[in-house]
RNA sequence: CGGAGUAUAGCGCAGUCUGGUAGCGUACCAUGUUCGGAACGUGGGGGUCGCAGGUUCAAAUCCUGCUACUCCGACCA
């Protein structure tokens, strides 16, 4: 993309209305733009990088065997009457009606609907286990928004639902979504730590928040230091079978929020020297709720003995408008963003130094088409602004690398690389540089782990 | 929902106390000189001063009501 052809309206001072570096930062980057209060319009790069999330949790929910659907973000009150949860849900509901008096409401999770599109089609166990998910938004009147789109009113939530015959398989579609989730948040450059976490208002009985340290986060969260060295299950780990030593491996180290920190238990369990309290952002939960809706909705299905038994059930999600400015708490210094190469709006900026030297922009050019070719994502500045604005801008939208050219290095056909994570720069000839940076890029994507 | 603030050009702000033809920085447009860390000069465009009502010869400024947004608390993917 070349930057006089794309729409990045960035800004050189600081919103006043901002208070965490992510929301600071999504702003001046030109990522989002406040429409009122806890709703925001995502500007060209905010929803690339969203794109690219929600590209890396639809292969991992593939590779777990979730399947993909979509639901609307409308609901009829009705649903919500049956599971009893119209009046229990209160003024965070957004509730309306359509012009024929209906009672409606803009959906905060799809519990509801989901069990009544399950108990409408299955009606055996040999259809089970069964794992639907939709990437969709939801609303949720917030009393008080606030961090931007950490804590928005609408949010674009990956919902999943599963289904099995008892609770032994649905411990099982947990595991698997426990597992997904760690390689999830692993792909997007992110240390995620399952904790022990209150089941809320959705009810139920096994729950594991994922929880991304950051100094920022909204909850004080307590664990143990080895739990951020563990390996990742593998890309070929096998989701049909026993996942159980996994989980285990991942649990037997204490990691607890703030809700359910039991001090005893961590001190007796995490030698001092391991003991971490910090603070964490939560970017995923997953539930195991049992039939708490099958039941009072009557989704059930015939097992192998020939009675109707509810389906147990777990509900998995993971907040992708809340993990774009997780991953800039994570990922930020002075002058701006540093994305992991796997969410970046782009992986390569391409900087011409001076637009107006033919020599200059000739080289720009050739190289602009060579790092397409390579496969890479590039944004191309292409500009008449000055060498030190673009590198500001450069700096700030977080780009993982910069290719700088200038009209020195253009004439001895010196290219100069810079690595935004490290600051460290490398000049080379500049017929290397793209093999160079593809060496450095397709490794960093992650989709080979 | 309780407490505290803010609202003046795209953005950041001054002007309000003490009423008298709306300003600064930046951004934008034109032009010239610059050109490796947000360059400089010259010229230019842009504002129903959040909305409504009131006081006054005269209101951004004083009074009343309303709305929006922000921060602190309780609530939460």
């Amino acid at each position: 993309m070349r930057k006089s052809n794309y729409f990045l309206p960035v800004l050189k001072e600081e919103p006043k209305e901002a208070e965490i570096v992510s929301h600071r930062l999504m702003l001046r980057a030109g990522m989002i733009r406040q429409q009122a209060a806890g709703l925001y319009s995502w500007l060209p790069l905010g929803y690339k990088v969203m794109r690219k999330i929600q590209t890396i949790i639809e292969q991992e929910q593939a590779r777990a065997g979730a399947i993909e659907m979509l639901m609307p973000t409308l609901q009829p009150a009705d649903l919500w009457r049956e599971s009893g949860r119209y009046d229990a849900y209160g003024k965070e509901m957004l509730r309306m009606s359509d012009r024929h008096d209906r009672d409606m409401l803009f959906g905060p999770t799809n519990e509801e609907m989901i069990t009544d599109i399950f108990r409408s089609y299955v009606r055996s166990y040999k259809e089970l286990p069964l794992n639907l998910y939709h990437i969709q938004w939801k609303f949720r009147d917030e009393i008080r928004p606030r961090f931007g789109t950490m804590r928005s009113r609408e949010f674009l939530m990956k919902d999943g639902y599963s289904f099995d015959v008892d609770k032994e398989q649905a411990e099982r579609s947990y595991y698997r979504m426990f597992v997904a989730y760690l390689r999830t948040y692993y792909r997007m450059g992110l240390t995620a730590i399952p904790m022990k976490a209150e089941t809320g208002p959705i009810g139920g009985e096994l729950s594991h928040e994922f929880i991304v340290l950051a100094e920022t986060g909204e909850s004080a969260v307590f664990c143990h230091r080895d739990i951020l060295d563990k390996a990742i299950p593998p890309r070929d780990t096998d989701f049909i079978g026993d996942l159980t030593p996994i989980i285990d491996d991942w649990t037997s180290l204490y990691a607890a929020t703030e809700d359910m920190i039991d001090m005893d238990e961590f001190e007796r369990d995490v030698p001092q020297e391991k003991r971490i309290a910090a603070r964490g952002i939560e970017v995923g939960q997953i539930f195991y709720f049992g039939t708490k809706y099958s039941e009072i909705m009557k989704a059930t299905v015939t097992g192998p003995d020939g009675r109707d038994v509810p389906v147990h059930s777990g509900s998995y999600g993971i907040g992708l408008t809340r993990l774009v400015p997780a991953i800039i708490e994570a990922f930020h210094d002075e002058d701006g963003i540093i994305w992991p190469v796997s969410v970046a709006p782009f992986e390569v900026v391409l900087l011409n130094l001076k637009a107006a030297d033919e020599t200059c922009t000739g080289m720009c050019d050739t190289l602009y088409a060579q790092l397409q070719a390579a496969g890479l994502d590039v944004l191309y500045d292409d500009t008449k602004e000055g060498a030190g604005a673009k590198f500001a801008t450069a700096d700030l939208i977080g780009i993982p690398f910069q290719l700088i050219i200038g009209p020195r290095g253009a004439k001895s056909g010196e290219a100069e690389i810079k690595d935004r994570k490290t600051g460290e720069r490398q000049t080379m000839p500049i017929q290397d540089a793209v093999a160079f940076l593809q060496s450095r890029i397709e490794p960093a994507r992650r989709t080979d782990i």
